[in-house]
DNA sequence: TGAGATAGTTGGTAATTCCACCTATCTCTC
DNA sequence: GAGAGATAGGTGGAATTACCAACTATCTCA
């Protein structure tokens, strides 16, 4: 398979890093009795409240399987759910104080984990890496 | 979260590009009968045989999990096991004939979901990009 | 040769996941 | 402003996924 297709490289190079990452994040997740999927949860919740269809959607599930998911991670006291006042069938899911330093701790541990790694690449190239995801991710992370 | 550090942005991006990835490969593989996890052993049995304990490594799972995950692969004849004849103790797992058409059909089909978002790139940047992965990654992608 | 290490499996329990349905709420048309 | 259809979320059932603890078979090496 050498790829004479840059899209095609490129689409391997993504698939190959994902997977190993997903590899660290499983077991870094079985560390803190999280599953990926929570963690996954934990991650889109980091940075913005969302309702459970828009969950599923962005972790790629069903949205039965979502509210399950929820259930579980509200019995953690990790999230919270909140009726949309202007929608009666929407529910807000959010982090609790409490998920939110746990996501927060689990994130240290995740850099502390990948920063060696990442050594491979002197800081320039990592800022370049940095930069040329963002732009392939578009929405730019929102940073405070 | 503004990063001043190359490493913590590249962790964050990293991130994000990695969660991304997996919702569309976890719909992908529901589109294919297949877990994420299913889905990810394919991935790393696609171009080496490997024993259980190293798959469970690639994977960040279990050993035992990993002998349940083999034996329904293998229950759909996807893949098969081989008693390593130097080491009795050993089972090496390798893709069927089937289970390397199934894959080479999944990773066509995660290239035409996929190409499309990377156009948001350039070829010269999508190449750069790779190109940064596969540092990153070390082991450089064996290819034909 | 036998003690300890290693590779893999089994059994038990909980979580994850799908699908097919269900209820409640909303929207829009007449 | 009533009722049909769409939408958001949840239940229940079945298979898979995942952990841990314990087990068997095989190997290593003192």
């Amino acid at each position: 398979m050498t790829h004479e297709d840059p899209a095609a490289a490129l689409v391997d190079a993504l698939g190959r890093t994902s997977f190993l990452l997903t590899a660290v994040l499983t077991r870094l997740g079985a560390d803190n009795e999280l599953s990926l999927t929570q963690l996954r949860l934990l991650g889109v919740l980091r940075d913005r409240r969302a309702r459970v269809t828009e969950l599923a959607d962005r972790l790629g599930l069903d949205k039965s399987t979502m509210s399950g998911l929820v259930a579980r991670a509200e019995r953690r006291g990790l999230v919270e759910r909140d009726r949309n006042p202007h929608d009666g069938r929407v529910v807000e899911i959010s982090l609790t104080a409490e998920g939110e330093r746990f996501a927060r701790r689990v994130e240290q541990q995740a850099r502390e984990v990948l920063t060696p790694a990442l050594d491979r690449l002197p800081p320039a190239r990592q800022a370049q890496l940095a930069e040329l995801l963002d732009e392939l991710l578009g929405d730019p992370a929102p940073s405070s």
